[in-house]
DNA sequence: CTAGACAGTCTTTTT
DNA sequence: GACTGTCTAG
């Protein structure tokens, strides 16, 4: 992230950074109630903080971290903050410097991942791995199951790739390796004999290839601390303040971590630490720092999400059990949301029964009611969707206070369409990830061919892209070659002559070979020094252009190669900007950056648009103005989880989550028909829904209203509708068009998309809309692509639309 | 070895 | 409906 960028703004009169008052932390505590000033004040060996939704559980975190050096508990260098994404440690980073100045530097603030990584890059000579190791993602860890379900034909037994995966992430996250395993395992069952011989392989491979997945860069922090002593030692007197936030999200093994951090220090005496002749920590005054660290937690048990990724609840319901003597500080005052909002909140989750009562509360009043809708198929829904957001825009709400929460990805899909034509600026969180694009996972294996040359599944992917006449056949030629010359994949490239392949081959391998050894020097340079900062990026540069990579997307016709060429401009253009930030670092710490990015991370900020996301990605974030969407049966509570145990609790934690980051305005909206999988189904309201008392929500079109189809009320799908008069306006009959039925909303959006482009509108013109029917033009603004018409419609009011592909004809 | 066509599988959520 | 893997023809 983007540490040296910090900027320095001390609020609070300007006080001094060294401290000096009597009482340095005073005001800190401004603005705090009781509860919370404890959680800031408290100081022990553990305290526990169960902070509800909207409670202001961040400020009290970043308080309690800078109140720890103000008042010179803790220098910045002992402290370890755990956060959940690397954005949320990127804004604590910032708050903390914005209170006690760039002293916050020294201070661990990272996610899980990103601190193992840390700690394994000085560790991995102890241990059979290099410091420049890579991660891989779950699709290149799926990619190399792929080959050893295949190799070991383990999809005779039931096992498929992506099973195996997530049985191997569930022990992994459990502590169990292959062998442990195997010794509780049923060996006499050959599906599971063979199981255990592709998680012992994909192990071993992973080992080979200098490489660990992102459950083994917690799990063999933990091994290694276990393996040696004097290693978790140097990190036990390091770090005497832990603090993790969203502890009720932790699996086991971070849990483990945690633990083996706080355990007193094992070894006698203060030995000087050093790691590879290398002196890793700027040395500190040593404290008290035999002890066990202190510990702080953070968490709400009601917004446990994670189960399905390992998460253990009991992580925080037994914390008081595995820190005897921990403080508890309950945060109960809601300062987020209205209480009509907190009362479907707590109504909600109040139906989960195994948990403690707790209930939010507010002073700030009731606010509005949460507005509920039910369209007729998914575009109706993503329909009222923009219109709502629209409207409120014009009461004065800024886009980026709005936010559109679902389920499932797929999801989006269709209120981004009717977001595009309706030129209402959005933006996605997650969805298909940058960092997992082809043309990205591509180039970023270009720099992991350089940086990790043991990795050969990155060789692999690169070998052939762009295309160089190599196969199947030739690879399988080089990985012989390798295998009798007992050398590496990659160094068996430079031999490119001895393999045993055609002449116009070999000249490919071997200018394959050149490029990545061109790009090495620049990158690498043999000679030690350190290579310039712009090295990573000008490295990169070279390995797309002279593999011919960016050339063969340029000669593609394929259209969307021409945004695939952008991407990679844009990659590029991160390379440059890591190098501004890290003038030091080298290609191996930008590829563990971007490795760990995660959805929510999204830096850009998104001021101006819309926020689109999964209800998972919104944990921690606040708007003011929420949409729920498809609050459905099978959707959530998802159909798959509502049959294994715990997994409706979770789902309806699931539910609450995406309820309480609504400060003011809730919408829930679901639809009666929705396509999945291609087909058209019929969709249930959820449950949940009920679970909400009737009188907090104001119906614009409720379920009752719609499923007249083989019910007892006759009305036609078109027929008058109750609602508001402005709903009436809106939704009422005249504004649907006649034509509107179930069979014609479900396939209202064209796949491919229609091109207006030339078409000249002006202020005055009438149109007609397939949907909206006839209108009058207000005014047309923008510029080629991007021109917008406002158009006033006769029944169905104003709208924006994109020109260029609006479904719209002049009259 | 590549390109194109077809069939089968799937999507829950993510560091 | 989108994507992957497999097959066939050049």
């Amino acid at each position: 992230m983007t540490d040296a960028s910090t900027p320095l703004i001390i609020v609070g009169g300007g006080a001094s950074p060294a401290g000096g008052s009597v009482r340095a932390d005073e005001d800190l505590l401004d603005g705090l109630n009781p509860q919370q000033r404890e959680a800031v004040v408290y100081r022990g060996p553990a305290l526990l903080i169960v902070a509800g939704a909207g409670s202001g559980k961040t400020s009290v975190l970043t308080r309690r971290v800078a109140s720890l050096l103000r008042t010179k508990d803790a220098w910045p260098s002992q402290i370890l903050a755990i956060t959940f994404t690397n954005k949320a440690a990127g804004e604590m980073r910032e708050r903390v410097g914005q209170l006690i100045g760039d002293r916050a530097q020294g201070m661990w603030i990272s996610t899980f991942h990103s601190a193992c990584v840390r700690i394994l890059r000085r560790e991995a000579q102890q241990f059979g791995f290099t410091k420049s190791f890579t991660i891989y993602d779950s699709g290149d860890s799926r990619a190399l199951l792929k080959r050893l379900v295949k190799e070991h034909e383990a999809d005779a037994y039931g096992i498929t790739p992506a099973g195996a995966q997530s049985r191997i992430s569930k022990l992994k996250n459990e502590l169990a390796d292959a062998e442990s395993y195997a010794r509780s395992a049923n060996m006499n069952d050959p599906a599971e004999r063979v199981f255990v011989d592709v998680f012992s392989d994909y192990q071993r491979e992973l080992q080979r290839a200098n490489a660990f997945d992102f459950d083994d860069l917690i799990g063999q922090v933990v091994y290694l601390f276990r393996a040696f002593p004097h290693v978790a030692d140097t990190y036990r007197r390091r770090f005497r303040h832990i603090l993790v936030d969203e502890y009720q999200d932790t699996n086991h093994a971070q849990y483990a971590l945690i633990h083996e951090l706080t355990q007193p220090v094992s070894g006698g005496g203060a030995a000087p630490f050093e790691s590879g002749g290398m002196m890793i920590f700027e040395p500190e005054p040593a404290t008290d720092a035999e002890g066990p660290a202190s510990l702080t937690v953070v968490g709400d048990s009601d917004q446990s999400i994670y189960a399905f990724r390992g998460a253990d609840i009991r992580n925080i319901t037994e914390f008081e059990r595995d820190y005897p003597g921990a403080k508890v500080v309950l945060l109960e005052q809601n300062y987020r949301s209205t209480q009509n909002i907190l009362s479907a909140a707590n109504a909600v989750i109040g139906n989960n029964f195994d948990r403690k009562d707790k209930k939010l509360w507010t002073d700030v009043g009731e606010g509005e009611k949460i507005i509920g809708f039910t369209g007729y198929s998914q575009h109706d829904e993503a329909q009222f969707v923009a219109d709502e957001i629209e409207k409120l825009h014009r009461e004065g709400v800024d886009y980026s206070q709005v936010a559109v929460f679902y389920r499932t990805n797929s999801q989006s899909r269709a209120l981004e369409e009717i977001f595009i034509r309706a030129a209402l600026p959005y933006k996605i969180m997650g969805g298909t990830k940058f960092y997992e694009r082809a043309e990205i996972k591509d180039a970023l294996a270009y720099l992991i061919a350089v940086s990790n040359p043991a990795d050969e599944m990155a060789l692999r992917r690169i070998i052939n892209r762009p295309r160089r006449g190599i196969g199947d056949v030739t690879i399988e030629a080089i990985s012989r070659y390798a295998a009798n010359e007992q050398i590496t994949f990659r160094d068996a490239l430079a031999n490119s002559s001895a393999l045993g392949v055609g002449p116009k081959i070999q000249a490919a391998i071997a200018h394959l070979d050149a490029v990545l050894a061109e790009a090495t020097e620049i990158m690498l340079p043999a000679t030690g020094e350190l290579p310039p900062p712009t090295a990573v990026a000008d490295g990169l540069q070279l390995l797309l252009g002279k593999s011919g990579y960016t050339d063969a997307l340029r000669a593609s016709k394929d259209a969307q190669d021409e945004a695939r060429v952008e991407n990679l401009d844009e990659l590029v253009a991160v390379a440059r900007e890591f190098a501004r930030n890290n003038p030091e670092g080298t290609v191996v710490d930008f590829l563990a950056e971007v490795q760990l990015v995660s959805d929510a991370d999204d830096l850009e900020d998104a001021s101006g648009s819309v926020s689109l996301m999964t209800m998972h990605t919104a944990k921690g974030l606040e708007y003011d103005a929420v949409f729920v969407t498809g609050v459905e049966e099978d959707l959530i509570p998802h159909r798959i989880s509502a049959g294994e145990p715990g997994g409706p609790q979770e789902e309806r934690r699931l539910f609450y989550v995406g309820i309480t980051r609504a400060r003011k305005r809730l919408h829930l909206s679901l639809a009666m028909t929705r396509a999945q999988f291609g087909e058209i189904s019929v969709a249930m309201p959820s449950r949940f829904l009920q679970e909400i008392p009737a009188e907090l929500i104001q119906w614009r079109q409720s379920p009752g209203d719609v499923n007249s189809r083989g019910g007892m009320q006759s009305r036609a799908l078109n027929a008058r509708r109750p609602g508001g008069p402005s709903a009436a306006k809106r939704y009422g009959d005249d504004l649907v068009p006649k034509s509107t039925s179930i069979e014609r909303f479900a396939n209202r959006i064209p796949a491919k998309v229609r091109d207006n482009g030339d078409m000249q509108l002006a202020s005055g013109d009438r149109i007609r809309h397939d949907d909206f029917g006839e209108g009058r033009v207000d005014a047309v603004t923008g510029e080629g692509a991007k021109r917008v018409a406002h158009v006033r419609f006769d029944s169905a009011g104003p709208k924006k639309l994109l020109i260029k592909i609006a479904p719209i004809e002049k009259l």
